[in-house]
DNA sequence: AAGCATTTGTAGTGATCACTGCGAAACCAT
DNA sequence: ATGGTTTCGCAGTGATCACTACAAATGCTT
């Protein structure tokens, strides 16, 4: 019989875990007795919660970036033709509980809570420069544009979230971003 | 000497520490310690944490709707004007920390934390229906054009928060929230 | 198989959490 | 001033927090 636990296996737990109670319910002790080891084994290879909590904002986003880059491809010109192929892809029952997180990490950093407060603004700069590589223009055009369509689908994904879809999706129509209004 | 301890000083009390530390960061023992008195005082207002977490947040959108009342006063066409009247008063130092409260709030209730998950929903709908009583036309439309306007103000407001003032006015003025690009 | 680094369990650290029992102090009405 | 209600402090509840000391178990290298 081997270790029998890996890192891999304690962050892919860590994450199901955030999934179900949110990051910041996160603690060794509830993780331990999830994964049914001792808090000591999550402890040996996550030092510090802090790191526990950066290892899975950050695996949380690298998922997102590989689901979104096969839409982003081609170039787009400015943050409305990137909107309206981002959404139909973040606006989806299953991709709901990754924003969940980044909203309650980006809420708990903009209160001034550690760790977020340091690692968030950094992870969303990551975005915006992310983002603006499937943007035309010049360096700053593209910064601008990716940042205010981040912005715009943050906004639409968190009224999603405390509103209902239906509220969500017509907010992204009369923004232009669901495409025009369609007759049912 | 007459009772020391009222229910407002403890809630104004409260709201300064949310300010400092954030909401979720609000605990009986540290509250009493910040007011120097018995933490048991404040649970004799407050019975459970729930409650005292629940006026926090209640107390803060009362102030915010009276703040920006005033630049509502007349009727709006739609979203558009009504971002263009709203953003300036919003996008202000002094305003960040209110938001900064209300990210935190929605994010622990996207992630499905209580009491937040119970609260916030309730109190967003508020905001829409309150919203929506300063836009004209029919009533499907206020409430979709005040969902409209509160999904781009909370989206460039938390761009504002994770990634600073400049880059927040930059999608704005993208957006046509910030007027005409002017040049400098 | 021997030696050594890596991995894991048991047990416990002091701190803080939300919350309570109880009695005393402060106030009000009479 | 007396009785009753409201307000409040002291001390403590068990639970959980992040984290640690220490040693045994395990695996790799030789």
């Amino acid at each position: 019989m081997g270790y029998r636990h890996t890192k891999a296996e304690i962050l892919e737990g860590a994450l199901a875990a955030a999934f179900d109670d949110g990051v910041s319910q996160l603690t060794f002790g509830r993780l331990a007795k999830r994964l049914g080891i001792s808090d000591r084994v999550i402890v040996y290879y996550f030092p510090t919660k802090d790191d526990l909590i950066s290892e899975v904002l950050v695996g949380l986003g690298v998922e997102l970036q590989a689901a979104l880059a096969p839409v982003f491809a081609s170039k787009a010109a400015d943050h409305v033709e990137m909107l309206r192929v981002a959404w139909p892809v973040v606006a989806r029952d299953e991709v709901d509980p990754v924003f969940a997180l980044f909203f309650e990490a980006s809420g708990l950093a903009a209160a001034g809570c550690e760790p977020y407060r340091s690692l968030v603004p950094r992870l969303v700069e990551g975005w915006i420069e992310w983002a603006g590589d499937f943007i035309s223009g010049t360096a700053a055009h593209r910064r601008t544009e990716a940042a205010t369509m981040i912005a715009v689908i943050d906004g639409l994904l968190l009224l999603r979230q405390l509103a209902g879809p239906e509220m969500a999706d017509r907010a992204a129509r009369g923004l232009g971003v669901l495409g025009p209004r369609r007759r049912r």
